[in-house]
DNA sequence: TCCTTAGTTCAAAATATGTTGAACTATTGA
DNA sequence: TCAATAGTTCAACATATTTTGAACTAAGGA
């Protein structure tokens, strides 16, 4: 079984960043960028949400482009799509990145490790 | 009469992302980024919406701090805050900006011209 | 097989956002 | 002074988004 994901041409800009302006997803993204080459499945981001809350935001970010769901036994693993959303936007992802390290959720999380 | 901006560290990246992400006012921003240097006042907008509509995204893109409002006489002089947002999330603006330029309702404006 | 774990789906409720027209303010030019 | 112009405000409405708990599925281990 695998989840619906959009192709390059179907991720559009005002959804891309409509689905960024918001804290939990921004946080989200902002912890699989520190995370690149780890597997990271939902249950590590229950610092930013309940369960269900978190499967929502989840695949507003898959349905926008900007991760990818793979599903593993009864987990997933979530991975930001950095190469497709460079080659159609070139810049965007990185920016939002290095400012996204500055919010709330992402400081308590270092801080507590 | 002065309008309220919000100052540098007011200026907050899920707001900025949330209040771009939105066909009417990407377009605004598109357009007012292709127009730097030159004045530019509400009713050159005319073609994303009515007036009353666009007083109101306006109101968001100064309320985020994505763009400066001048009084003018009766009119309203408007322009990116290209600097504070340079420094304030590096690479962001140009990166939306270039991406925006495909915009539907700017290619419309440049067909026309 | 049965239990647990990981995550999804659904419907309801709460909240936020976008759009409209009518009435308004403030400035400018005749 | 008067009318026109540029834009704002307000309240109402429509629509979209977020959050929740309860019930669910599907895989894995004992």
């Amino acid at each position: 079984m695998s989840l619906p994901h959009p192709n390059l041409d179907q991720i559009s800009l005002p959804n891309v960043l409509s689905v960024l302006g918001d804290q939990t997803r921004l946080a989200i993204v902002g912890y699989l960028a520190c995370n690149e080459g780890v597997a990271v499945s939902c249950g590590q981001f229950s610092d930013f949400g309940s369960k269900t809350n978190l499967s929502y935001h989840l695949a507003k970010l898959r349905e926008a482009g900007i991760t990818h769901t793979e599903v593993a036994g009864t987990s997933r693993l979530i991975s930001l799509r950095r190469a497709d959303l460079d080659s159609r936007f070139p810049g965007l992802l990185d920016s939002i990145i290095t400012a996204a390290q500055e919010l709330p959720a992402l400081e308590r999380l270092r801080d507590e490790a």
